[in-house]
DNA sequence: AACAGTCTTTGACTTCGATCAAAAATGTGA
DNA sequence: TCACATTTTTGATCGAAGTCAAAGACTGTT
């Protein structure tokens, strides 16, 4: 497993950051944005690239400034699910455990806010806002975690694509991504393994899609020709 | 569906609490449990009665005295899943968002600390002790949710009930009961829900442990007569 | 003890998604 | 542009879990 993360060349300031209004930091005012500032590192990570890895020591918190990664578990025979995708302004280490619970990996180029565990902790330890912004995320995480239950224990697979899709859509609608051309920066297997799915289902429910003219498939993502037709499969 | 919460004849003080040393207010010194304590009203549930639905108003937070509840997300066509069942010491209201995100019903006769929402979080609001204390519990919910969504998505029949067992027995121990004999009080169809089967697959897998000398099935709940091997299917 | 109601188990059959295999498309670098 | 690797799609077949149906066990009540 390739593991590693390249230095950002330069730091950049937090007040014209691309994600400072809706990432973790939202909640902080000038001089607290500061002081965190100086307990980060910013870095770049390769595609493909893993972050962290699964069951190894949790020694970092992460902010995502750029680019998708996915969070995976892994069975000892190797079968995986990825429970999520990650996108800019996501915060990674709110489950707090000692040793990540998932490993991260990203999925295109990735550029991140690092943290030292001690010293972010040492940072929340007093600030009833920022713990309370902690908890919002964590409430938000949550609520999307049982979303996935529901999808991963009770829909079918042309169901669990039509929500992944939408689901998509709106996220990337939340940070600013308009228009229903879809970019789909993971591979035909993220998607299945997210899905609970194998790669060949989940590339067969995307020609049955295209096929009934819900969606047209591109290369790198996919048009949603019919995005009420998806959200009825979807909520259904 | 059966709405009720029956109001409890008496408070009980909070010192000499079963749950004490692990609830949510594990947290607090003796004034603030006073302080707290004073906010709760304490309810009793009757099984199979709703303690609150899924998309109404969050206007209560809970911490469980006594009982098991079932936790479920209902799609539109009435498929459910149950996304977790809740024992002593757990507390209900952690993803904090304004309308419930999933029903909650009493398994058996239930216990309950009610908490207006209103009032909880002034009381949270600038007790960072607290507010760090609702974040680990977040974490630990949050990490549970994942492991399930590993479950869901990758195991099969077999692996999914034994890995339920094992996980049961597990939490139980965490709250003081021991022993080989597991209590299930929950039924085949909400066992079945929780782990994205049906009733009769549920049921066979049962028989076919029992015929392998795994369980030893029991009204009302199971004897692990081979612990090690139960583990086995449960991790692999 | 007998009854009704509910829950659980078992049996027969079907189906959806998995598996195995190969072709087509896409990307990459010399 | 062409060879090669990787990813995606399609086809044929299989099997685990779902569905439908009925029997059996357990619960509480009179």
């Amino acid at each position: 497993m390739k593991v590693s993360l390249l230095e950002g060349s330069h730091r950049q300031t937090c007040t014209d950051c691309a994600v400072r209004g809706f990432a973790i930091c939202a909640a902080l005012d000038k001089t607290e944005v500061w002081e965190l500032a100086n307990l980060s590192r910013h870095v770049q990570c390769e595609p493909g690239t893993t972050v962290f890895a699964q069951a190894t020591m949790a020694t970092s918190f992460f902010s995502v400034l750029e680019g998708v990664l996915r969070l995976y578990k892994l069975l000892p025979d190797g079968r995986r699910q990825i429970i999520g995708f990650v996108l800019p302004g996501d915060f990674l280490g709110l489950a707090g455990s000692l040793q990540y619970e998932f490993s991260a990996d990203a999925v295109g180029a990735v550029s991140l806010c690092q943290f030292s565990r001690a010293s972010f902790s040492r940072f929340a330890e007093n600030r009833p806002r920022f713990l309370r912004r902690i908890n919002e995320l964590a409430g938000r995480e949550l609520i999307r975690a049982q979303e996935h239950m529901v999808l991963l224990g009770r829909r079918s697979a042309e169901e669990k694509v039509a929500s992944f899709l939408i689901g998509w859509r709106d996220r990337l609608a939340e940070i600013g991504h308009a228009g229903e051309v879809l970019p789909l920066p993971m591979g035909r297997l993220d998607i299945a393994d997210y899905l609970g799915l194998t790669i060949e289902t989940v590339s067969r429910t995307f020609t049955k899609l295209e096929r009934d003219g819900i969606i047209r498939i591109l290369t790198g993502g996919i048009s949603l020709l019919d995005a009420a037709r998806a959200e009825a499969l979807s909520a259904a």
